[in-house]
DNA sequence: CTGAAAGCGCTTACAG
DNA sequence: CTGAAAGCGCTTACAG
């Protein structure tokens, strides 16, 4: 079914077809409504790859996200499928793995066929998305680059919330599990507990790189409990959760002999025992924002909404306590 | 960047262009090598959508999910993403949310852009599913229809060890905390319940429909306590959560004074408290398999790729045990 | 308000 | 092995 068939059948021209179905008012009301009934009747859909090469619009944007099972990434698609949704675009959602050489091949497949592209979590290095930048709208989140449009929520706020917390239950030395070495984010974080840290005077270490994974805390279990670290920060939920399994079958009590904290709020650190005081960011929002900004820059909206800020909060849970003397 | 530039600086015309870039060897290896370093040089992308047009092909496959932050999801995503990745597939993740009209609008605005579409969680009537595969390549995961492929898991394996489970436990009465009316998967694991209930001589009664959700647990939570049941199955895992979440909140002692078991053995199933006892499938495997008959069906494989049968086993944890005489 | 025509970027018989 | 040409289904100036 074309366009071809519905003008034959509405007896008018194929332009007229195309004028009727997406130019409401630039074809006679009787006319419309011949084309429209013919339309209904061949139970037409337009094609469109077909009308994507003449306009260069495809109607649909990515989200590019590294790992569609990470809890991080629900909120974001979420809140970007709404934002999507309203402007009645198609979200595409596609996986880029692990690597950097996977994400780039994955977005360099994707971007001819979209609009534009949001970046959830990428890994490409800044070359990469300057180059990308070049053929494609962009905007990421939870990272930056120059020239690139990004959202970014704050982590000031919830980093220092929680060390004051840990603060004020008596800790004096925290460890910091990092990332990935590559991870823009753990990078983040772990700058703003720097900050935070010399500000509160409590002694702050890093300990890492780690893959942002169960299995990664679970590994960093041992380097952990042979430090003078009494609480932990996690880089993630994911991460902080594995190190509370180990720390569980090695028994270490938490939060009485070790208190640990995480990163993003997913889904089940309400559940796990003890139950994980994290550092949450309304993801849905960012995802929302991302979006909003990248819909604005190709042109469907006439300038970016206002966008407030993205401040982040600590949820205090049962994985933290007072600490114990020695 | 179009054929045509790369013709130009390659010196040849368009078509041998086309025929260096998709047909190797059926052009001279030294045009090729020419065609392909002004490729480079230009850093051509092949238009997807151009492409299309032409071949009907484009090279990319949707798997519509309902929800992408139930847990039940990922492994299919995992498995999918797999699959089509090995045959140089694209795939594109759509979410549909909860009602059947909304996916029925995901679906018909996804289909003239892809080759085939998995159906993974879909709430489409008989009619709109016969409808649509008629216009399009289907394969749906956990959900039979008339002519339709699909990917069932056999549920029947994993129903009957937690059924045992239970009377070896003691219990006499299990409710099954039944999922949405007009869920396929819900009503498949509560007749093999009965079917297996029958069998071992224990009393099965449902109670429902519920909401699919931790909060629809929470809300069974008054119709579990009125009832006679020791043990209940939730329809999913989810459900189970909520139940005993509630229970929880409201001093009822899991699972001394209640044993509760889902389905699924979601991410998180592990971590709460207590730890969920839950039967669980190998969803990668049906993500996988979903993919390759579509794969087939489209013509990319000669024949569908040896199928193993999809089983579903027990996983025991501690939110089930021993039923307390009254 | 409507139609004829050109063009979007590619592929693929058809010739040579 | 390579080129010229037609065509995929649509959109959009350009005329009338």
């Amino acid at each position: 079914m074309t366009i071809y068939d519905i003008a034959d059948l509405a007896k008018v021209s194929p332009s007229t077809v195309s004028r009727a179905l997406n130019q409401p008012g630039r074809v006679s009301a009787a006319t419309e409504a011949r084309i429209r009934a013919a339309a209904e009747k061949l139970d037409f859909h337009v094609n469109p790859m077909a009308r994507a090469l003449p306009t260069g619009r495809t109607n649909t944007i990515a989200l590019v996200v590294a790992d569609i099972t990470n809890p991080v990434v629900f909120g974001i698609v979420r809140g970007a499928e709404r934002a999507a949704a309203k402007a009645g675009y198609t979200l595409v959602i596609s996986e880029s793995q692990e690597s950097g050489a996977v994400e780039a091949a994955t977005v360099a497949r994707i971007a001819p066929a979209v609009d534009g592209i949001v970046l959830a979590t990428t890994r490409l290095t800044d070359s990469d998305l300057a180059k990308l930048a070049r053929r494609k709208k962009l905007v990421m989140i939870n990272r930056a680059a120059e020239g690139i449009r990004s959202v970014e929520p704050t982590i000031r706020t919830g980093a220092a919330e929680l060390l004051s917390h840990l603060v004020a239950l008596g800790h004096e030395a925290v460890a910091f599990l990092s990332g990935p070495r590559d991870s823009w984010t753990s990078a983040r974080r772990w700058e703003a507990l720097l900050v935070e840290a010399r500000q509160l005077g409590v002694s702050i270490f890093e300990i890492g790189p780690n893959s942002p994974t169960i299995d990664g805390g679970k590994a960093a279990f041992d380097r952990v409990s042979a430090s003078p670290a009494t609480a932990v920060i996690a880089f993630n939920d994911l991460l902080a959760i594995g190190l509370i399994q180990v720390a569980r079958d090695r028994g270490v009590r938490i939060p009485s002999e070790l208190s640990v904290a995480g990163f993003d709020d997913i889904f089940g650190a309400e559940f796990m025992v003890p139950s994980l005081t994290t550092v949450r960011v309304d993801l849905a929002a960012a995802g929302e924002q991302a979006i909003d900004i990248l819909l604005a820059e190709i042109g469907v909206y006439k300038e970016v909404p206002e966008l407030e800020e993205l401040v982040s909060t600590l949820v205090v849970r049962d994985s933290t306590g007072p600490k114990v003397g020695p």
